[in-house]
DNA sequence: ATAAACTTTCAAAAAAAATTGAAAGTTCAA
DNA sequence: TTGAACTTTCAATTTTTTTTGAAAGTTTAT
């Protein structure tokens, strides 16, 4: 396989596994771009790369930049903003929880506490305690699954590497 | 809060939780109902409750029970299918994660492994290495993220209990 | 203070994804 | 074998999400 053709394949590939998991597709190809290209890339050839509108890019890097999947740079005698990514696939990963856990997670953690309390009258007192027993489970899990990510995003690669290279066999 | 009130909620929350990774909004407000409803349920509950179409429900209802998160039943002297949901939120998480994996890690998996053979010329030699070498890290990191899935959708709960309890602290 | 060179915003347009519901298919009791 | 009672499919429609690009905003060198 040519090297231009390996590249547009994995950018459409990430692409396409960002949009599966919600994140916009775009997104992901420019998240992709960033990962493989060596060199600093300016909006603009990002626009040109990937074949999308002004607008389209810079939203775009501007949500991977808060992610901190991309970085601002400035080159000496240039005006212009320039980008670079994020190559540790670690620190990559950690991000994208974090990101993740914040805007999806906490929400769901948050209403999961709200619906703990359900008020029963004499009618349907088991309906509501099978309700508030279930939404308890489920709230357990969550915060259990919400400490293991927090561990996780905050590790070191090592201590992850070991911990799972254990863990796996 | 109310009972009806609440299961609305949730419902509503689930759905747009779902939504959010990439999975059918529908589908996951069909999977809360199950996971907070402890009768069985036909396809008819599920449109009325919902609001949703025949079409739309049974589409839905099929691809739960894929996933092995909602199952088919039978009530005596009644010819309708009933349905009833997996209220084991482990249980659920392990089919999740194996119907997703299935569905998105191993076709990228497979990219991965085609994109490890770029041919170089005497031009590009270093991209091409330092193409190579991006790819091989994603898929290293890939291959241990899928083998902690595995093991984990392989798991008991109380296994995986004690050990994110040791994990996380 | 100006204006050139850039970045950001946002309403309208386009594209993608989900939904509908009528029609086709299936199953089963008689 | 029939037909009633259900389930499934899929082309057309609707809804949601994404993208565009012109206009507004910002920054910086002079």
């Amino acid at each position: 396989m040519q090297l231009t053709e390996a590249k547009e394949k994995f950018i459409q590939q990430w692409g396409s596994l960002g949009s599966n998991w919600g994140i916009n597709r775009t997104m992901a190809q420019i998240h992709a771009l960033f990962l493989i290209n060596e060199e600093l890339l300016s909006a603009e050839d990002v626009m040109e790369i990937l074949q999308i509108s002004r607008g389209n890019a810079n939203m775009n890097i501007r949500t991977l930049i808060d992610w901190g999947l991309v970085y601002k740079e400035h080159k000496t005698g240039e005006r212009k903003e320039f980008f670079r990514g994020e190559k540790d696939i670690w620190k990559v990963t950690q991000r994208v929880i974090k990101a993740r856990q914040r805007q999806e997670l906490d929400p769901m953690l948050n209403v999961l506490s709200q619906l703990q309390n359900v008020e029963a009258d004499k009618k349907n007192k088991e309906e509501v305690e099978a309700f508030t027993k279930q939404i308890k489970n489920i709230k357990s899990f969550a915060e259990l699954a919400d400490s293991s990510l927090t561990k996780i995003s905050g590790s070191e690669e090592n201590w992850f590497l070991k911990t799972f290279m254990r863990f796996i066999r």
